[in-house]
DNA sequence: TAGATTGTTAATCGATTAACAATC
DNA sequence: TAGATTGTTAATCGATTAACAATC
């Protein structure tokens, strides 16, 4: 299914969760799935499930719902998942190093080829069969590998330098760890994520719970 | 200043991000800000930031705008930031160790007091000065210390169980890396890191940018 | 057929932005 | 004083939810 009208940003931030649910699902063998059920299960309004999917396919039946590997399928190719996609890393500290680690991007068939950074205690170890090089190679290797993702782990201080480097290198998005915001060419998209805000949330519901 | 009207979810979050900006600037030796440098700043409408702002602080003055170090305390004494909190992980696997061993969490004067695992192989070790604990050990401690927050980087089909038991020590706030819904009672909180939904965000924008 | 489910149109809700008066 | 900034009220925008017709 292709172009239908463009869905909007909360709808493109539920895809994957509902994917992950229907993956879940997949292990245990079932077969067909209603977005009543899908609601249930996840705590959202099932109006919202339903208008959320049929964004990305138009196999939904009556009374029967949607074959599974159908929807499954939908979801995955409208969120680019069936191209493997490559990806580099810059700032091999420990939250760098628990990325290149990190198993769960197969899912969303992310692959990180390669780490950077410009510290020389680390440059030319491996970690998990990849390697750490200099950042000074940076650009070749995207260029050569033509690869289009960056991933920012390095300081907040350095974290703008990094991305021009990046955006010079012919990257095209940005998943960003650095707690500041970037300033990229419009052709880039930056991906910010942000564990303060996270942290925020918690920390008011608990202030609420405890002392009020 | 203490409760003008509930502000919303979207201004909650955005609040660390202005303070972290608002720091930032601290280490430049600015005194004074304005609503609409900040906007500037960080890529936001104006009016935004002054309605977030005056929802945590009544400090700002025509003409001058807020004192930095004004601003900053109030937000931070608005999201509890003034207490430390003590948090506890469970899955001492790369995520949980690259969170045991990230140093940004003072900023939030957050501490991750212990990690617990069900692995023998790496139950008694230390990092970074913090013990792994046998997950039986949990709520004993959880209880002893009165800690209120538990931090999830188990795999997703641990998780619900995992979350079980905190809930059982008294936990009330819960930061979910698992990609799974987690069934709580009304009075935890829930917060999921979700690395799917930012993917799924840049995955989409190379589609567009690649392939039409 | 009846009931469960789909997809769509309309209503509601909440968040963002615009307009503007107040003020140091 | 004039200009920059604040805070507030109103308008706009977008997302969620409700209502309902279509259908396997």
């Amino acid at each position: 299914m292709e172009n239908k009208k463009p869905i909007s940003l909360q709808t493109l931030k539920r895809l994957p969760i509902y994917l992950q649910y229907l993956k879940a699902l997949q292990r245990d063998s079932v077969k067909h799935i209603s977005s009543t059920s899908i609601a249930l299960a996840l705590g959202q309004n099932d109006v919202q499930v339903r208008k959320d999917l049929a964004s990305v396919s138009d196999r939904g039946k009556p009374k029967i719902g949607y074959v599974l590997i159908e929807l499954i399928s939908d979801i995955e190719s409208y969120l680019g998942y069936d191209n493997v996609q490559n990806a580099v890393i810059v700032g091999a500290g420990n939250l760098g190093r628990a990325l290149l680690c990190y198993h769960g991007f197969s899912n969303y068939n992310l692959d990180i080829v390669a780490a950077f950074d410009n510290n020389d205690d680390i440059i030319g170890k491996m970690i998990k069969n990849k390697q750490i090089f200099s950042i000074n190679k940076l650009k070749n290797l995207c260029e050569r590998m033509k690869i289009k993702i960056g991933i920012i782990t390095v300081p907040d201080y350095e974290a703008q330098k990094v991305c021009d480097l990046m955006v010079e290198s012919g990257i095209l998005a940005i998943w960003n760890f650095a707690p500041i915001n970037l300033n990229v060419p419009k052709e880039v998209i930056v991906q910010n994520e942000n564990i303060g805000s996270s942290l925020a949330i918690l920390s008011k519901h608990l202030k609420e719970k405890l002392y009020k």
